[in-house]
DNA sequence: TTGAAAGCGATACCAC
DNA sequence: GTGGTATCGCTTTCAA
């Protein structure tokens, strides 16, 4: 089975004139005669006729076509951050190509790779978690492929940068959970080397240094965020719960974290937050009902894959090569509900 | 800025040779010589040469890419469904290019535009709520163009087809619940018109005829699948909650109608599934962890996207036209949770 | 064993 | 006003 679309060359067989004469009337150039135009133009929208992108791209090498690159779809977060990034590109004519890495380095090399070669006019790109080596990258930004960072960005690599505030949100979190008489409080994140791991460990620190309450290493969880991580964070909570000062609040990121947690300590019948306090990362529509309500770090994905997006489409545009680059960092926002509700207990 | 990959002409120039021998030795042809291959893929793996897609679909008008037509990215049922079709088209070499629709026709019309003119080799639509009309698709499916629904299908199409038993599983939730001696129960589901939805309430209804129990108009609503939604949402529990013989169970497709639906029951106060028990459709990791831990009716999303992925790459290989299609059904698990447990009110 | 040339679809420079 | 031709990167005859 083979399908092809309508060409220029097809119009103009059919209309028996050139393919050039057919190519300028439908750029609509001053060449060519109003009747010419209008006879083509007739024929063209009645057969439906649409430039092959294919041709467009090798002839400019240009695609008029920006590459994401992300963990997974399946997060929601990410999910709105690419609904956020087409609003904008779909806005100025950009079509957007999506790959995933699935927290693997290889596949990270391996989509770029894929995308950069398809003449891309750009790159959006949330590193994997495995990714410490950002050569791949620095290559392709030296040879000037308009690249944006966003939510996970890398210090070694020079160009803008969109992120949501994580230090601030980590930050409040924490401090809320003293400030509702929590103090033994445990964090259960992602893997270290990743910018956002790193970022809200620092706001969680900060937090307990403001309540001059030292840091206890046993509380402190990483956990991957690959799709099979479950072991692994009920690994960390049964540590968790083991501890001889075992911890009366948890802060956990992402939705897979979060909800393995709160499935554990139902489980066991911890009450919460009576016996524990859950604080979560997530932009779930769920949190609101869930028992009992979370309290949650929200992080505005649309409105980062639009910030993203539209910075990315000024390097895109630029004629002149861009030495200045800005590190966008927009606000969380701490969603306060039950699960965080002042401890009785002290 | 622009960007540039290195070419087989690029490769010829530093090396000497024609870019024709150079083409034939990165495809190991036999008429090159054994030292030639060798010098030539050196350089190749050490530039880091791959083709350029653009220039390899013109010239064979196949792209090795299929493209996915889905109404939102956001909803985790079809971000799995991608993931699913991902696993598959990656193992056979073919990248995949995602569109979405957000429930609008137009949307959905240009987005396939876009995507047959970049010469896909084939495509995997499920279709927008607002789509009755199937020309666009039926001119691509005569011109050849190998199409594979899934989910939400056109009985106006004749081609391979990829369900979740809708039937079947609106009939056991709903069985389910009159089984644990519900009897007035409500169904807020989507708009008219979608596959998913008629399929659904038929399922629906015919628990009711094997239960001798009428079907009560005033107890089924339609909702829109857009983000804009709630207000839709919340209008309709409002109806069924001011009825004179006011449901006492409410049967909820998708994530957002379940999630509000539950929101709203908590908001008023009604006890779940004390006053008002609760079923959804939703594969949210959440719903185990709900207040109450939900009945639901989980749905093999992974699954679906890798029985479409598989059609459609045995239309896409097939030498011949093919006939004759399938429609596969896939089960659906209902999974018993505290939302819906046996009714002590009658 | 290697290379020159045609062609995929669209555009732009030049002739006419 | 219109049409021939080169070009983008790659593969595939065909010729050397």
């Amino acid at each position: 089975m083979n399908f092809k679309a309508i060409t220029i060359t097809d119009i103009a067989k059919a209309l028996n004139i050139s393919a050039s004469t057919v190519s300028k009337a439908l750029s609509d150039s001053y060449e060519i005669s109003a009747k010419t135009k209008q006879i083509v133009l007739t024929y063209a929208r009645e057969h439906n006729y649409r430039p092959n992108p294919n041709a467009i791209s090798l002839k400019f090498g240009s695609s008029l076509s920006i590459g994401i690159v992300i963990p997974s779809i399946q997060n929601q977060f990410f999910a709105q951050i690419i609904d956020g990034i087409e609003s904008v590109a779909h806005d100025e004519g950009f079509t957007v190509i999506i790959a995933q890495t699935h927290e693997s380095y290889d596949m990270e090399v391996k989509s770029i790779q894929q995308l950069t070669h398809r003449a891309i006019d750009g790159l959006l790109i949330s590193q994997s978690s495995e990714t410490f080596d950002v050569s791949h990258l620095e290559n392709l930004r030296s040879k000037g492929l308009p690249m944006v960072f966003f939510d996970r960005v890398s210090d070694q690599i020079d160009t803008h940068k969109v992120v949501t505030d994580n230090f601030q949100g980590a930050l409040n979190a924490t401090q809320h959970l003293f400030d509702n008489n929590y103090s033994r409080i445990a964090h259960i994140t992602g893997p270290e080397g990743l910018s956002i791991t790193t970022d809200r460990l620092n706001g969680y620190r900060q937090a307990h240094a403001q309540n001059k309450t030292q840091v206890t290493a046993d509380y402190i969880k990483h956990c991957s965020y690959t799709n099979n991580n479950v072991a692994e964070i009920e690994r960390a909570v049964h540590e968790l719960l083991q501890l001889p000062d075992r911890p009366d609040a948890i802060f956990a990121t992402s939705d897979t974290i979060t909800s393995t947690v709160l499935l554990l300590l139902n489980k066991l019948g911890i009450k919460i937050p009576g016996q524990m306090a859950v604080i979560g990362f997530t932009n779930s529509s769920f949190a609101a009902v869930l028992a009992p309500p979370l309290t949650s770090v929200f992080q505005p994905g649309f409105l980062m894959g639009q910030k993203a997006a539209r910075l990315l489409l000024s390097l895109v545009k630029s004629k002149k090569a861009v030495t200045e680059f800005e590190t966008v960092v927009l606000p969380m926002q701490l969603i306060v509900r039950e699960s965080s509700s002042v401890s009785i207990q002290v």
